[in-house]
DNA sequence: ATACTCCGTTAACACTGTTATAAAATATAA
DNA sequence: TTATATTTTATAACAGTGTTAACGGAGTAT
């Protein structure tokens, strides 16, 4: 009975197939743009033959999510196992994050929920502006107290940010709950960290 | 002629009333379910004279963005304001900044084009947790050779993974262009300070 | 009174995810 | 081989979405 087998392989390339068009047209045209209407003319099938693989649209969102998380954790292991002290390794370890996430700015996305508001409408917000240079200020001050006063504060502004908003949208994506403002260890570490490394 | 002024101030009228049905929309069903014809029938007029006020529904978010940013902005000035010394500056506008974030959940992830995979999908990926396994363990390796070798390895690699998830969005929001990986002074100069501070 | 400009409407276009229903193709049993 | 049962596929619809063209009516200006 090579008939159950045969239809099972089907299925199975028909998964693959719809994987590989959704994944084309995600790269052609952004995750916005994808539609099952578009998938189903790639293949060049109806639209309910998806159902029959996928349950929903997210489903299949889903599935790239998985695949994303594998191919990170694979990347970052790799340039784990190229270094051997444990400091190089950490950094080697960002490295192969960031490396990533720009290689694969689809994935990235993606994974992490990113709807992503292109360049031109940041630049168009002003407000965005004045908050950077507020936070710069009090940066510029902090350096001008410390011992390397010749510290870029624009770098710094920059760590400072993306400390606080990858410290945010982490929180935010992990757990739903609210949170007690009073009880942020890892904001506290981070910060101080941050705040102490400053002033050396 | 209180003619034109009063339409001028029947116009402004009309263009809160728009604002003000589309956040409690917001608040009450999130971003991703806010149409144009709710906004409308909130207001109770029809779909066409929101494009009057506004060029597009983008328009609409892109001024809720802009209130975001002041309101952010007010909030972090205001806690840096109460505070004397630069380090304890820094430490409580990273607290305002927080709590900003919390308090107005739907503001923050307009503002930063989070589409905020709800915590269900979260965990549905268990290859997440493969890749926090993975470094948590680096980290307790890290930890065990420092000279505080209680720290809790979950909450470095909360920090760790918040810096570099922080840095590349934060990057990926303010630049479309794509970056040569050799040239990261900020993600040089965020890591190697979380490291230094990791093995003092 | 006539012409004209707004303001607001209805109705449509072109999409989206999802599904009920019907038909065609295939597999099984007689 | 024929007839029945099963599975696979397609058509068409439902309920939404953003956006806009076309039309009506009220108020203003000449």
């Amino acid at each position: 009975m090579g008939i159950a087998e045969r239809k099972l392989r089907q299925k199975e390339e028909m998964r693959t197939a719809i994987l590989e068009a959704a994944w084309q047209l995600v790269l052609a045209d952004g995750w916005q743009s994808l539609s099952i209407r578009k998938i189903a003319e790639a293949i060049e099938y109806s639209v309910p033959v998806i159902y029959h693989h996928f349950e929903n649209k997210d489903a299949i969102l889903l599935e790239f999510t998985r695949q994303g998380f594998q191919q990170l954790t694979q990347e970052v292991e790799e340039a784990c196992q190229k270094e051997s002290d444990v400091a190089s390794q950490l950094e080697a370890m960002a490295q192969a994050y960031w490396n990533f996430a720009f290689n694969h700015q689809e994935y990235y996305q993606l994974m992490f929920g990113l709807g992503i508001p292109t360049c031109e409408t940041v630049n168009r917000v002003a407000e965005m502006k004045s908050f950077s240079h507020m936070v710069v200020e009090v940066l510029r001050r902090a350096i001008a107290r410390s011992s390397h006063p010749e510290v870029d504060p624009w770098l710094k502004f920059h760590t400072y940010w993306s400390i606080l908003h990858g410290l945010v949208s982490i929180q935010m994506i992990s757990k739903q709950a609210i949170v007690d403002p009073r009880n942020q260890p890892v904001l506290q570490d981070a910060v101080s960290g941050f705040v102490k490394l400053l002033q050396s």
